[in-house]
DNA sequence: TTTTTTATGTGCGTTACCCCGCATAAGGGT
DNA sequence: ACCCTTATGCGGGGTAACGCACATAAAAAA
């Protein structure tokens, strides 16, 4: 029933990372890019093993999420164009405490560890680029901890799907409702009944395994603050990243 | 009745961030370190505000602590003197959303933005230093984050009070069970019955604003997971650093 | 189609935590 | 010694979320 465009590969500075680098400095790199598929559900990084590679995204969604003993988790973060998986090569730290889940399908250019790195060294423009991005990454984190701690299920819901939202060339996403239980931390039963809550009032709109938002400005003014926070600090690396792309300053959109 | 020892001011190479340098590294930074008081209660970073130090801690705790347009507040991570507070100036982010609260009081010697940004810039062993300890704050976000979502209160506290108990050189910890509760996010009442269960089973002690940890082994047996995923990762960073400033490999505490 | 799998709806008892108010006690200051 | 500030103890009512068990419905597979 959907019209079907056939998906032409997206190139490498689809990614705003990429897309913020030199020319030189991005040829220096892309000769060593795969392009990698990135089916829904799979895992770029598994906690505690060593990476060995660091991975633009160019579309879909990668949710960082953590898995305890018992199987409980949480999600600490998201990321999709605007960013990277794999922060730790760089950092410092071979290996990460959590996960690296597709949450919504997409692709990515891979690169091999020791180029990273070796252009991390090199003190660049892609090094400011990647702390900047990790710093906005930070922020995320403490958001997501405090909204988890303070605001209930419902509004942590509006803030998961308006993260997503922004990271999606739609307005609908692929998910169940027990896979976004497991990210906010939550029984699946309490997203049913807050997404219910949600679609009584017309916001949104769903069928097993599909969310369509309906009406957006409703759903940022049913939010708690957490959102703004994250977006806006996102915004700012963006905008940085944006007026380095084109080189002008740019409208200067606050 | 304690005896009252006249204290020294603690060189800046007890920061072990400090210690790991190397000499001529040190002694570049050294001439620009200004020694300052951390009072208890008092604030290094306000949110939102521009940093225009870093501080090296060498003794206290510094709490990051989120805070809430309601009032609501979580404490995101914690440092002491393996750290330092300002990682925002090195990773480009200008600003922070998360407030540093003194917790415990104790000393830092600051240093001027300009000349930590140009050591960072420099790209040797400070930046790697630094980088690896800002790794080390994020895998203790995380865990905070999923501690925050899943774990009763009285877990929380232990993990709280054993995470102190590491950056303190006493077993008692001077902090009213109010200020707890602002830390884990919890109401006081929370704290106090946590804590009465505590004192019942004889792990800890406490009078007005005083806690002491009678029988730690038991408290470390008592917390959830948390604490060893932060301690192990926070180690794995001090080992590394403990390894840089004695220049041999030394004695391998795994 | 029919069957099987998987996602969602619903209800109910339980629990941990919240919010509020107030009693009590412990220190610090004078 | 006193007061007075401030930390802690305690109770009662309310609620959001949990855990479990099961009914139903929608896709997917046969």
């Amino acid at each position: 029933m959907t019209t079907k465009v056939s998906a032409a590969r997206p190139p490498p500075r689809t990614n705003h990372l990429l897309a913020a680098l030199s020319d030189t400095d991005f040829e220096r790199l892309s000769p060593h890019f795969d392009y990698v598929d990135m089916p829904l559900g799979s895992s770029l990084s598994e906690s505690g093993s060593r990476m060995d590679h660091v991975y633009f995204i160019t579309d879909g969604i990668v949710s960082l999420l953590y898995v305890m003993e018992n199987g409980a988790s949480a999600e600490i973060a998201v990321t999709g164009n605007e960013g990277i998986v794999g922060i730790s090569l760089f950092m410092g730290g071979e290996s990460t405490t959590s996960r690296a889940i597709v949450q919504s399908e997409g692709h990515a250019y891979r690169l091999p560890a020791r180029f990273l790195r070796a252009e991390f060294e090199r003190g660049g423009e892609l090094q400011h680029l990647l702390l900047r991005f990790t710093q906005a990454l930070i922020t995320q984190m403490s958001q997501t901890a405090v909204c988890n701690r303070h605001h209930e299920v419902e509004l942590q819901l509006c803030r998961w799907l308006l993260l997503s939202l922004d990271r999606l060339p739609t307005n609908e996403l692929h998910m169940t409702q027990e896979l976004i239980a497991n990210m906010l931390g939550v029984r699946r039963e309490g997203v049913t009944e807050a997404a219910g809550r949600l679609q009584e009032a017309g916001l949104i709109e769903y069928r097993r395994g599909h969310i369509k938002v309906l009406d957006r400005p409703a759903l940022e003014k049913r939010v708690c603050e957490c959102y703004a926070v994250v977006k806006k600090e996102s915004d700012r690396l963006l905008n940085y990243v944006a007026s380095k792309s084109t080189g002008a300053s740019g409208s200067h959109v606050r």
